[in-house]
DNA sequence: CGTATTCAGTTTGTCGACAAACGAATTGAG
DNA sequence: CTCAATTCGTTTGTCGACAAACTGAATACG
């Protein structure tokens, strides 16, 4: 993405040292930079992680980028061939229905302990994202739905005040955008719009802190998300996609 | 009594003068051993990981000694402060109640998962660690006890087929033995026998595929250790405990 | 006497280099 | 012409070195 350009460097003679990056943010630059690019499928799942290439890319040694793959190896976002080479986490199919489970749970559990726990001024910030979901639906910008969508449940999430929960669904939710983002492209502008009431319903019953009908609208969202991402699946056949 | 000396802790048993170690075995190497050291205690809450104390100690370089530290980091079981030194995660006894909500969620789905999902060979290896458990309390073993423990219910969660919930379930019963030990250390020996009945029960529950009981079995079964940790914390006012 | 500053000392973050391990290409035998 | 052994090249795993950033003590200054 970024091109070196021999012109900078002759034009840039008098500065002795080039790099001007803060110390320890080599590592951190490189782990985030990548993470985002895997989860948005800017590289496909299987695709190699060379270490030199990407050291020549990002302009500095291969320790930094090192750090940051053994760092996504064990988030689970890539995976390490001994001897060989580190390439993107592909994505199992098969596991799908166990990703749901865990989704949907995740789901409940968070909204439910947000209803019991939740404080002002994190209904705020839950506002918030529900309002940038909702202008994400009226713009049908299918990458900040995904985006707005993700941060208004971790927001829920972390009003539920459980970490344990938080970061789980917290990885639930952005490994789903490998699949979301699928998913978003290729459905009706009917389901958004739907979405953005059940929204509404479960900061309503958050904000009242009714745990039970906040659980019950945390399932029904969940059960509608699942749906539909199975019914696409399962019109388009992409069982075979072995990625 | 504060100045403990990581020297001392883990004490290397390795002696003769070839240090021929397999290629990519070091840093695992290191990982594993940390790791088993910090949740045996070995390796006391807040005391610092120096990166060359430890290269050595184990007698490679720092390189390998950093990834290990890294991949601790990144599961949580140590912290490193950007450009000082990384020290061993700490115990905040403040979030107890919310592990403890995790932890018994996790008993709950696994157990109920697996009265649902497991296979006959499954109950085989379930059966072996619950009989090792049993093993355990008769010769008042508490070390041999809290693994056997550990492995039976990571059996059952691997019999419920859900790798997120094993996942998390796992990482909360391996937390839980920093918190285990103390614990398993100061009660009489009524206790665990009690939990070899429960124990006894669930098995049977889970093979017979009643999920509604065996998850309720679960709950208790989390709810007894959760009561029981709780009044030993509450009678030796370990509260000012600030690891 | 208290506060700000300087000056070591220590530990990390990053670098370039080298050899082992593995896959692929090449060669040789049947 | 097929298959096994060998060589070659590429990528990783590990190493030692160096400089930056922080700590804490010693010092200067009000």
């Amino acid at each position: 993405m970024k091109t070196q350009d021999t012109t900078d460097k002759l034009a840039k003679v008098d500065q002795p040292g080039k790099p001007d990056r803060t110390r320890g943010s080599g590592a951190q630059t490189v782990y985030l930079q990548l993470r985002q690019a895997i989860l948005e499928l800017a590289l496909e799942p299987g695709s190699p992680l060379d270490e030199v290439t990407l050291s020549e890319q990002f302009e500095m040694s291969r320790t930094p980028i090192r750090e940051a793959l053994v760092r996504l190896v064990a988030e689970g976002l890539a995976k390490t061939l001994p001897n060989r080479n580190t390439v993107v986490a592909t994505i199992d199919f098969a596991q799908l229905p166990v990703y749901f489970e865990a989704l949907t749970l995740m789901y409940r559990v968070t909204t439910r302990a947000a209803a019991i726990n939740r404080r002002p001024e994190q209904m705020v910030t839950i506002r918030g994202f529900e309002a940038a979901y909702a202008d994400a639906v009226e713009r049908r910008d299918a990458l900040d739905m995904i985006q707005a969508n993700r941060d208004f449940h971790v927001a829920i999430a972390e009003a539920g005040g459980n970490s344990y929960f938080t970061a789980l669904f917290t990885r639930l939710l952005d490994e789903g955008r490998r699949i979301l983002r699928i998913y978003y492209q290729s459905f009706d502008d009917r389901l958004p719009h739907q979405y953005v009431d059940e929204h509404g319903s479960i900061v309503d019953a958050v904000e009242k802190g009714e745990a039970n009908r906040a659980d019950a609208l945390a399932a029904e969202h969940a059960a509608q998300i699942v749906r539909q991402i199975q019914s696409y699946i399962a019109r388009d056949t992409v069982s075979d996609i072995t990625l």
